[in-house]
DNA sequence: TCTGTATATGTTATCGATAACATCTTCAAG
DNA sequence: CTTGAAGATGTTATCGATAACATATACAGA
């Protein structure tokens, strides 16, 4: 039997090659060998590369370069399969495309919370910063867990991202053990832990703490207190209370006015209940740091409905630099770590990773300078 | 040239099957025909479920089988298969798997805003619902802007989704063409499209408003204004509006009262600063009702900053049952849509949808019932 | 006219999994 | 001891694209 010397494009018009139109010799190969019979397509499926390249007579490698930009195609071809590939409504396939180059666009990212302004912010930096590269974020949040992020992080390395992002630098032993194996750049962002996996983007919540401590012994209060979530799981939480402790200690300062009763991430609600603990265990505070500019409004708005008015009967401060702290009445001292910007830096760190992967950036330590920014909260009347 | 009988094992320790080995009847068909030449992995790739396999001494079959739920593997097999998968650190490739298996598990999601607490809790509501089923969501936001939605759907239906979930009802034509064809369900939330497309889990936007007004003039305020966003771009804000419109003028009052000075989202600051313009238009306002809580919010301490009183001087509502208008100072009146609820209902619509594909439920409209929750911003004293 | 270099297009061989079907065991019921 | 159903495992043929290589065509310069 001669065997049919046969293009794609009447391959493509070939329902079946029987098995039986083969010689033998073939067949005794079989199990290395497959026949690729290219069948039309049944039914109301969603188009093919195939398709469009039939329809505009050019092959299937054709489309896919007609498809996308800076790729040696004729305008006049370009013009023949785009209008073919619109005719079809042909969407392309992103998951093949990703299984053969090898390139997924994805970037995976964990964070603690979806309900939290400055993830949202960070998140819309690294968005913006990635959409010129086309690239897709990948979202999961961890529900300050670091069970829920291994889990997360698990699930993400099977969609082979091309990089890692993680809120933080608490990670399970296997989730630290996945992160350091998957063989893509890895960015731990929003801390400076002592052991990086790879690529860092953060500040100091030690250090953003001791800013505000300083600046309330500045203004000179003495009994201050600190209203944050339950240590074991916000570990950026319990950063910014051990920088506290320590900066209050530095001052030789008595560092016991703690309020800690709640699971972060702790809210206005919150915020409130502890200020009402606080109170009632320590009616003198004076100044009164909190976790995040929700709580400290929380707390505020405590004070404000026992009487007590802020700065002149209590100081407070906050974290975070929400528009909310901006807003209230008063406006509340707030620690600002710029996290849009963490979002952005880290955008560029994994471009720049991906792209030259040649002159490889020594640095891989990206510190953000935290600012305080002193608002009516935490003014001392003159 | 005897054809050598091998299994996938003898042809897993293959590096190459020279091309000269075969004989010309199969060259002839070259076209047709590949060889699989099985190279064994170089470098520092990521193992596959092939290596998996030869350490386990089985088939890449049975590995796939084994690391999924419900298939049928002996005990001892699995074991042995998970004890390789876990010496090499095998990680699934679900890019594969989902161009074979046609189910990407994935479930994208179009919301306007990423910053924005309502759409966050839906968002919480709907991962949560979907966990359980073992749905990735695949998160977009189109800051409002019809032109970003289209060309984020478009973005999305590459990745091949199981369905879609966008917000609202306003969708650019060809946006609404590529959802229509997409081939998987697609849910509309936030909102009652008069022309679905398919599903809708949503409210009226115009009703909630009335609610508002309503309770106003109940409470006897006649004077009553609006702020809002420019219109032209949020469309559920606009359908606030004219719920509010339609509402006065219900009553018979005048419905003149808008300011819509600024591009949505509007936020705190532009709740403010409406405020001035609103007090220095038509100082005599009794009561207003804002598009959202944040902006009534910034509304409100305006007032305070200019020492009207609230509700004394002026009453203020809001919108979307934020945290923040239950902690202000007064707490504001604002009607709650059950953002969670949206997103835990479209999660079960979709579950539904893709598992009993028989008896498909008739309902498509899942209606959620705005609930107006009175608090001091807009009591009367009597 | 010849040659070389772009530019445009086609061909082959995978990427890593899974559906569908085939085969082989086991063990209980007859 | 036979039969058959259920369970365990293997084999074949894709899924829809793209990288890498091969080929054809056009046009400038020698």
């Amino acid at each position: 039997m001669a065997a049919p010397n046969l293009n794609w494009q009447q391959l493509a018009n070939c329902r079946k090659i029987a098995s039986d139109d083969i010689d033998n010799s073939i067949r005794n190969l079989a199990q290395i060998i497959r026949i690729h019979s290219l069948t039309m397509s049944i039914g109301p499926k969603q188009p093919t590369m195939m398709d469009v390249a039939r329809l505009a007579g050019v092959s299937p490698m054709t489309v896919s370069r007609a498809l996308k930009p800076n790729t040696s195609v004729s305008n006049a071809t370009r013009e023949k399969i785009r209008k073919a590939a619109d005719e079809l409504g042909y969407v392309l396939d992103s998951t093949a495309a990703g299984l053969s180059s090898r390139r997924t666009g994805f970037i995976a990212v964990t964070i603690p919370s979806i309900n939290n302004a400055n993830f949202a912010d960070t998140l819309r930096g690294l968005t913006q910063g990635l959409r010129e590269a086309n690239m897709q974020v990948l979202l999961g949040y961890t529900d300050y867990d670091v069970t829920e992020e291994e889990r997360l992080v698990e699930q993400f390395l099977r969609r082979r991202p091309e990089a890692m992002i993680v809120t933080g630098h608490a990670h399970t032993d296997r989730c630290r053990r996945m992160l350091e194996k998957c063989g893509v750049p890895v960015v731990e962002m929003w801390d400076l832990p002592e052991h990086p996996i790879d690529q860092v983007v953060g500040f100091s919540n030690a250090y953003a703490a001791k800013l505000m401590v300083d600046h309330f012994v500045e203004q000179g209060y003495r009994k201050i207190g600190f209203i944050g979530g339950d240590p074991s799981r916000d570990t950026r939480g319990q950063d910014r209370r051990q920088g506290f402790r320590s900066a209050l200690q530095f001052h030789g300062l008595d560092a016991s006015r703690m309020v800690a009763e709640q699971r972060p991430p702790i809210t206005m609600r919150e915020g409130a209940h502890s200020m009402r603990i606080m109170l009632e265990k320590w009616p003198d505070t004076e100044a009164l740091m909190c976790v995040s500019d929700l709580s400290a409004f929380g707390a505020m708005t405590e004070c404000q409905r026992q009487g007590l008015r802020i700065p002149d009967d209590i100081a407070i401060g906050g974290f975070g630099a929400y528009d909310l702290s901006e807003q209230s009445l008063p406006p509340i001292t707030t620690i600002d770590v710029s996290s849009e910007a963490i979002g952005r830096i880290a955008a560029d760190v994994i471009q720049n990773l991906l792209s030259k992967d040649i002159a490889k950036d020594p640095e891989t330590i990206h510190r953000i300078e935290p600012r305080l920014l002193v608002r009516d909260s935490s003014r001392r009347r003159t």
